[in-house]
DNA sequence: CGTACGTTCCAGAGAATGTTGGAATGATGG
DNA sequence: CCATCATTCCAACATTCTCTGGAACGTACG
């Protein structure tokens, strides 16, 4: 009788080590997130990322190899995009941990974002049932590129920069809700500050769009 | 305004990669798996990877800096365990990414594991209902020393070697549920195997014991 | 059909990681 | 207080990873 399967069992293990080492470098990490925004070409991930295109198109490569991303060629470009909603999850998986565990991320998370989240975040539920029901008006804060990649239906694009200039489009007695690109994205946070500051009912979703599209929530994508 | 914060944003993905690199090696991944079933000393959890004790002591500590085990003195030895239920968690996403993503595990993965997965499982919900009414047999078919470190409350320790000449411990008109170490370790597919072939009703838990612990479920654990 | 563009392949330098053996540290027990 | 045991620290080497620049490839467009 075969108690044990040390082989097979260590295989896997390797396998496991594939993937973590995929998210093993801080640039790979930066460029899944940005990834995990929508479809992106290499030198637009390069430049987002601060990177050469050939340093990118290697990060990718090995991120695709791991199975993290999928890439589809678009004309002369190549689009890269998450291979699938786990890939969120892996990540918030790592965040968890990272944020519990390493005593450096405490002090940056808590000074640069946690400290803000007293502006009481709207949870995937709550703002399905607000949408639902029509009573809230929801604003993508992202650019203009990455809300047209992909959003949450029914919501509105103002890039954070044009907020101050377009408040006129937002009605002025109907709660507001705002979201981005993520729990590490300072985005909403920002456009809610804003809108309080001019007297608005506020709030921002608690994470951001990935998180959204992972939870299986609807989205409105771009055709293939 | 600030409307980026990319530094910060930076420093944050670079703490993603310090856990995601610790998983990086396959070494690592079977070490975390061990001190998953709970407490071990330095040189028993090199002797169950295979390495010496240097490598492992230098492999354990590199877990610790990431934040995903810790370690505690008890008299010459030092203990390690997880640091926290996320990383159950945290190793789950990995293997679900990594069961879908890479090739080669899929195979590895078919052939030893789920081919076998006819043995339908049974949910952590399903037995706590059935704990809780007394109308199963819990059997642990892990070796005895991982038994004692922790177990499921109510379970009986039946190491798989031993099942053979210990059925008669059994009663022949209850159902019974056997578990072990998690999703990646064939004991209870084996005793399964054994008891059905004795005639009796037997079935496996869905994952292991780790699972079990991390989904908040009561455990007996050894007094610190 | 040739040119332009985006991406990937390739080779090399520099840095980081993994493994090993020996020495040092901490704690226990006579 | 010395001897012993488990673990950690340290130094060295082989291996792997990361980034850069140039060349090659594939696709679209004039």
């Amino acid at each position: 009788m075969a108690v044990s399967s040390a082989s097979p069992k260590r295989a896997v293990f390797v396998q496991f080590a594939v993937v973590a080492q995929a998210l093993a470098n801080g640039h790979r990490v930066e460029l899944i997130e940005h990834v995990a925004q929508g479809e992106r070409s290499v030198d637009e991930l390069a430049r987002l990322a601060g990177l050469t295109v050939t340093n990118a198109s290697q990060h990718l490569q090995l991120l695709r190899r791991a199975g993290l991303v999928v890439a589809r060629r678009a004309g002369k470009q190549v689009l890269y995009r998450l291979a699938d909603r786990d890939v969120v999850d892996l990540l918030m998986a790592v965040r968890r941990t990272a944020e519990r565990g390493v005593a450096e991320i405490d002090k940056i998370v808590q000074s640069y974002f946690h400290a803000r989240d007293s502006l009481e975040p709207v949870s995937h539920e709550e703002l399905a049932d607000r949408l639902r029901d029509g009573v809230v008006t929801l604003i993508d804060v992202r650019p203009g590129e990455e809300f047209a990649a992909g959003h949450i239906p029914g919501a509105v694009n103002i890039p954070l920069d044009e907020l101050p200039r377009r408040l006129g489009e937002l009605p002025a007695d109907r709660a507001i809700v705002a979201y981005c690109r993520g729990p590490y994205c300072v985005f909403a946070f920002e456009a809610v500050a804003t809108l309080r500051a001019k007297g608005y009912e506020a709030r921002r979703l608690a994470d951001g769009y990935p998180q959204w599209w992972a939870a299986g929530r609807p989205v409105v994508e771009v055709a293939a």
